[in-house]
DNA sequence: AATTTTTCTGCAGCTTTTTGCAGTATTTTA
DNA sequence: TAAAATACTGCAAAAAGCTGCAGAAAAATT
């Protein structure tokens, strides 16, 4: 296999999956990890790439047309994600919604992970298929526009068909007294089912969206199981929400 | 053997295949690798390849995001693309299938046309969200990792219940007397329900994959209705599909 | 047709590049 | 802070590249 190949090769992967792991580039290339760190070193000097601890981001850091302040929020959805992800334990059955942040939890989902995931998202199913242990089902339907997210009642007759061990809605609007909701009527129903769907519901929400409300309500503080935001647990913006029988990461 | 002869079958090997190695290379002219190596620096020099250590690529070998390597074959899809688009009219429901060549298609679709489509392929409903005024409807089910496909029971059920205008199915091995066949079992249930679920099946396929069979059969060449590759319809590669009663474009 | 000139080709010896490995240092994670 | 994972360094073997040369082939000339 020709040098060459191969960085064409990981370039690819990088652009699809925005990171890989030297260890499984290296399997996958059939060559030494060593030899795989050389080549990205010299993709990332040639500026094709960035090198990371364990392997390689890709540049271009979204394949799917996000909005501009996608960039200003990311590190704290990043860091939502590194939270909410040890909830996850192999084998486990999952439901995962849509939006940025739930993408930022499938970026931080070890690649050895066994699992089986539902979603209704096209980019969070997109960027499942990278993850090599992961079957991930698709729950089908119209597909709204500006979230790339299936609702209509297909989708809704799916979800009451499936019981899964955790859901993982990405963020809507939270108040601590009238509940999580969304502006879009379609949305609504869907995260609705996807509540029912799932054992244990984890809300994954910047801090930005705390205290706020929209027209459309979805649910109380007291159905969900689990909180996870950007902000210590025992942060005083918080401290509304600690009453309530939710754990709070 | 004439150097002149051997740089144009290194061209061509080249443009194939997106690299070479010069191994080979000596080996298929029957010469020195010194002397492949020789010529393989003066096309360099000239610009019409890259030599790189241990062979050669093609200058065009670049990323493209879901096929993984048959860049070369873009024009040609384009070809057929710009053919299968005429067919489709405005308020109709198409079924689309997943692939480069379906692809494709979606870039032709003026953005005019108010259309429903239904499609199980992630990269296709993806590209199709980009479009105003389709109504975008994903047929959801196990995604299979290679083709980023619906596939299953739930997919093939949720076929069973429409009936829509025109099904675009995208290239698969197609023989005048054999049929149309496709290597991976799942996929083949796939189309066989997505042509039971149409009105008119389209055939979207380069001519690299006529006259060749993979081993599970879809249908005859008679259950569908028009052919498109990037031929010209009264080309002798197609003479064997023109006695049958199917359009050929 | 014979001869000279030029170009091409394969070979041998030498240089450079690539690659995997082992040992050591550094970073990450719990 | 300790254990685990990852990174870096130098090294040696293998592979590929380069150069000069002599004979072969092709082209040009007589």
């Amino acid at each position: 296999m020709l040098k060459e190949e191969r960085h064409q090769i990981i370039l690819r992967k990088v652009l699809l999956h925005n990171r890989v792991l030297l260890g499984d580039l290296a399997e996958h290339l059939n060559v030494s990890v060593d030899t795989v760190r050389r080549d990205v070193k010299e993709l990332d000097r040639s500026g094709k790439l960035k090198k990371v601890h364990g392997g390689a981001v890709s540049l271009e850091y979204k394949f799917f047309p996000y909005d501009e302040q996608e960039f200003y929020l990311h590190t704290k959805k990043k860091a939502i994600a590194r939270k909410a992800v040890k909830l996850i334990k192999n084998n486990q059955v999952l439901l995962i919604g849509g939006g940025t942040t739930s993408l930022e939890l499938i970026n931080e989902i070890s690649p050895k992970l066994k699992l089986t995931v539902f979603t209704p998202s096209l980019p969070v199913a997109w960027k499942l298929t990278s993850l090599p242990n992961i079957e991930v089902i698709f729950i089908g339907g119209k597909i709204s526009r500006d979230s790339q997210v299936s609702v209509g009642g297909s989708a809704l007759r799916f979800l009451s068909d499936i019981k899964v061990d955790i859901c993982f809605l990405g963020t809507g609007n939270i108040d601590a007294s009238f509940g999580i909701s969304e502006m879009d009527w379609e949305i609504v129903q869907l995260k609705k089912a996807m509540i029912d769907a799932s054992k244990k519901t984890v809300l994954l929400t910047i801090s930005e969206k705390l205290n706020s409300t929209q027209s459309y309500k979805i649910c109380d503080i007291s159905q969900l199981d689990t909180l996870v935001t950007e902000l210590k647990p025992d942060s005083d913006i918080l401290k509304d929400y600690k009453n309530q029988k939710i754990d709070i990461l």
